[in-house]
This record gives C-alpha cells, sequence and structure tokens, in this order.
DNA sequence: GAACTATACGGAGACACTCTCCGTTTTGCA
DNA sequence: TGCAAAACGGAGAGTGTCTCCGTATAGTTC
C-alpha cells in the first residue's frame, strides 16, 4: 500500500472510531466520516467497501478485550454463579459500549460471509472457555453459541432501550441461572 | 372522516398488511404501499406520519392472540415448566412472525411516546398474567418486563439471525430455567 | 340540484443516505 | 527528471423518508 494511502486509512479508522463512539453505528453516515477525516467519498468506500468493513477495522481492539475478561472471570475465586455473571456482565457491557454494535454482531454469529466473522470467532472461543473452566456446573448441553447469542440479544434490548445496568443485571441474572445446573 | 378518506385509509392497512407479511418490515418502502395501495404518498402520509404508526395499525389483531395464547398456556394440565415454555414460545413465535417485528415491539416496551406503547402493555398485562398463574413456581422478583424483554431479545436474534424453531426452544428453555425457581 | 367550503388527494421535490464512475493528482521507482 | 501505477475526490445515480401546495372531491346548505 503507498503511504498515502496507509496515512488515509490510519486516520480514517481513527476519526470512525471516535464518531461511532459518540453517535452509534446507526447515526453516522458515511460522508460524516470522509469529511472529518478529510477525504473524498471515494477514498473512503476504496478503503472500506461498506459501512459495516470499516465499523469492523473500528472493533479491532476488542478481541484482546474478551479474552482478557475471560482470563479475569474464570480465574476469580468464587463461586461458579458470580464467575459466570462476572462474564456475561464483562461479555454484554462490551457488547453495549458502541450503540448499535450488539445486534449487529450477534447476527453475524452464524454468517461466515459477514465482515465481523473473525471477530465472532473470538467470541464463541471465548464463550467455549468459560464453558470448559465451569464445567459441571454448567447443566449438559450448553453451547458457545447459545450463551453468545442470549448475552447478545439481551445486551441488544438493553442497548435500544437505553436500559440501566441493573435492568440488565437482572435479566443476565436470569440467562445465568438458566445456564446453571439446577 | 370523510367517505373516501376512510376507504383509503381501509385499503392501506389491509394492502401493507400482506407487503410486510411478505417482505418484513426493513425491506418495505412507503412508496411501494402507497402504489400498491393506489395512493400518493402524501396520502399515505397522511394517514399514517411514520412507517412505524402504519405497522402499529397493522398489527392491530395481534392483541387478541397474545391473550389467547396466555388463556390456552395458563389452562394446560402440566407441570409449570411446560406451561411457561409453552407460553414463551407461542410469544416468541409472535414476536418473529413478521420480519423486523421483535426487535421494534421489544424496544418500544418502556417508551410510553412509541406507537406501539399500546400493544407493549398488552403484552406486559399477558405477561403479567402468566406470572400471577404460575405463581410460586417462579423465582420471586421476576417482573412482567424482564420476561418480555428476554423473550423479545431471544426473538430479535431469531429474527435477525433467521435460526431454525429448534436453536429458538434452546434458547427459550435457558429463560425458562432461569425464570423458575429451582 | 347547484353553489360553496372544508376536507382529502397526489405528485413534484427537498433532503439524507449509500455507493460508483472516472478524470485528476500524487507517489515512488527507474 | 520522467513516467506508469496507484490513490484521490467530487459529481451524481439510485433509493429511501417525508413535505408542500395546487387540484379534486365530498358533503352541506339553500
Amino acid at each position: 500500500m503507498r503511504a498515502d494511502a496507509q496515512r488515509n486509512r490510519d486516520r480514517i479508522v481513527e476519526v470512525a472510531r471516535a464518531i461511532f463512539r459518540a453517535k452509534g453505528f446507526e447515526a453516522v453516515s458515511m460522508d460524516e466520516v470522509a469529511k472529518a477525516a478529510e477525504v473524498g467519498p471515494g477514498t473512503l468506500y476504496r478503503h472500506f467497501a461498506t459501512k459495516e468493513s470499516l465499523y469492523d477495522a473500528v472493533l479491532e481492539a476488542w478481541a484482546d478485550k474478551v479474552n482478557t475478561a475471560v482470563d479475569r472471570a474464570i480465574s476469580l475465586d468464587a463461586p461458579a454463579r458470580e464467575r459466570l455473571l462476572n462474564w456475561l456482565t464483562d461479555y454484554a457491557s462490551m457488547l453495549t459500549e458502541h450503540k448499535g454494535a450488539a445486534a449487529r454482531i450477534t447476527a453475524a454469529l452464524g454468517d461466515p460471509g459477514s465482515p465481523f466473522a473473525a471477530k465472532c470467532q473470538t467470541y464463541l472461543g471465548a464463550n467455549q472457555r468459560v464453558i470448559n473452566a465451569l464445567d459441571s456446573a454448567l447443566r449438559p448441553g450448553v453451547e458457545a453459541i447459545q450463551i453468545s447469542r442470549l448475552v447478545g440479544g439481551v445486551a441488544a434490548v438493553v442497548d435500544t432501550s437505553e436500559l440501566p445496568a441493573d435492568a440488565a443485571a437482572a435479566m443476565l441474572g436470569v440467562v445465568a441461572d438458566g445456564l446453571l445446573a439446577p
């Protein structure tokens, strides 16, 4: 990639991250990002063919955060329910960090063609690690993709309804109880 | 309302119902509805100020179906889990009947200003009736709006990911176990 | 049944958005 | 320095929501 192209790409991602964080996915237009990054729409679209692939680049650092959160939760010296709930809460709060992200990422979980496919693999892997760690404390047959979708669903509702943290916690509590062995 | 206005309104709702059912909320444009109903866009927008308020009119008959489903589920001669799961399944399948409806209706649950506000009251009332009927079989502190949101979240994920019925059933099973007393 | 007024109609178009085409500019190498 | 390849960026196509306002019609009054 030519030096000017690399500079532009970096600046676009940096600017877009700030705008997406401030306004959420839906409320941001590509023209707005292009103007803020001081490039033309054509340049923006050559680097990122769709708004979602731009979003994917913006969320690049998430994968690390997910794995860190898993490590922390499963190594806690606490009962299984608390460890599980710790993870579910972290996961949900990462999904709701950017408005509009939860629904999009969760919808992409089973779609290998999505721009988010790589991230989804990370999330599924994280949930699988949680399942392995908690092992017999969970109901038999619980799968990583089920946890991903359940928490994704909760996060999407929290996001679109702009619910306070305690409402989210109550819902995640129900999910945790449903996942844990009786 | 003038007779011609009433005729147009009725025809718009009838036509829109068919189109929404066939294509889902997002994929239908207001111009498309206007053309199909053989009215101008101006006429359509005078009757329904937004696409959502048109959708609300289209979904008018849902309230009855919800109450019928509650009656059926709670009067079943079966264990609490089966009765609960019966209702959750019915509720989720009604929400996913129209593509795009689940997320929208669930997001409107706490918003009195939404075009769906009246419907949301019906849903909340239905879930409250379920709570009253199952009573001590549920964990203490379970609220109607929590059930509405949890199932709404599941329905939204099922809808956007186009999941098969068994994946939905597995998720609803987790929710049911989380709601029921241990 | 004709005149009149309030009501409703409907199309042109304003505005916003995603995304593309292509002439112009810049870069980096020979 | 010259030159191809690469990148730029703006005009605009296409699609959507929603509005304005001149025109047509319904329903009432005489």
